[in-house]
DNA sequence: TTTTTAAATAATATTAATTATCATTTATAG
DNA sequence: CTATAAATGATAATTAATATTATTTAAAAA
């Protein structure tokens, strides 16, 4: 954790950003729940927990900063809101996501899986890939089986 | 262009709903405008031209209704609206994107590219894939092009 | 054809997410 | 220690989208 946190600092600095109190509250947040999706509200009131002063507009300028940065991805599932996911150590590319239909979870890919596909972007439509998003919505093994037993 | 509303009309009959001038009027904009993404508030000026008193409402509306009926597909591409792209005719899925981060224009790719990629999430992770999102952020052809010129 | 019923629409109010403004605070450099 | 810039908090403003409601249109029944 203090080790990811330093990465953050480290790459904040490397703008000249600061890493500021209020911003390390919210990139703590984003740490502790890595596998969540948060909004920027959901974001807010949990860095409220620990730091109540902290304004929704600062939250907001925060996440936006970061994802300038790469540090976290901007992602939208269709509903109304942006939700922001923090990119794997190391990872070049931001990983992928499976949408249940039936009960809103959201599963995360790590592994690159577009390899191929990006070479054939790349070589027959002449497009330098430089960031991708890939989003599956269906049914989760978990509703699936569900769906076994419920009509047995 | 007739026979495409044709089917559309049949598609809605046959779940009970009508093919009204408003709905007809919108669905026009989005056939002659097919290699365009636009939002709601674009359809909607676009139909204003040939129907002035349709509501913006009325737009929504039936977007909403096209998307549920699989004919229109509802897209977002990272600013704050939502777009609304025709979906091929006969094509099983949604097709994929490639925005360009220099000028912002918009490619679709028709192939399907992910048969394999859905088969590892299917296999791998037991997720019944129904549709997807698939968008490439990078740079164009062109504007790669005029990047070398500009620099030589 | 009239009457009845339901579906669809236009206009507008409302909501909710996000951004902009601006005075104040905090940090940094001279 | 002052001057300058960056960051913040509070809140106003904006904007996309949805909800409400009275009215219109179309279909079904009598």
């Amino acid at each position: 954790m203090e080790h990811r946190i330093d990465r953050i600092k480290k790459q904040l600095h490397a703008q000249s950003y600061k890493l500021t109190p209020q911003r390390e509250a919210t990139v703590r947040v984003l740490l502790e729940r890595e596998e969540d999706h948060l909004s920027a509200e959901d974001v807010y009131l949990l860095v409220k927990e620990k730091a109540p002063e902290i304004g929704l507009a600062t939250v907001y300028r925060t996440l936006e900063l970061l994802s300038e940065l790469k540090i976290v991805d901007k992602i939208n599932f269709g509903d109304g809101v942006s939700r922001y996911d923090l990119r794997k150590e190391g990872a070049a590319h931001f990983h992928h996501h499976l949408v249940c239909t039936e009960c809103g979870s959201v599963e995360e890919i790590v592994e690159d899986l577009l390899e191929d596909v990006e070479k054939i972007v790349q070589d027959d439509w002449g497009f330098k890939v430089k960031d991708h998003r890939l989003t599956f919505h269906g049914i989760c093994r978990q509703c699936q089986s569900e769906a076994v037993i419920s009509s047995s």
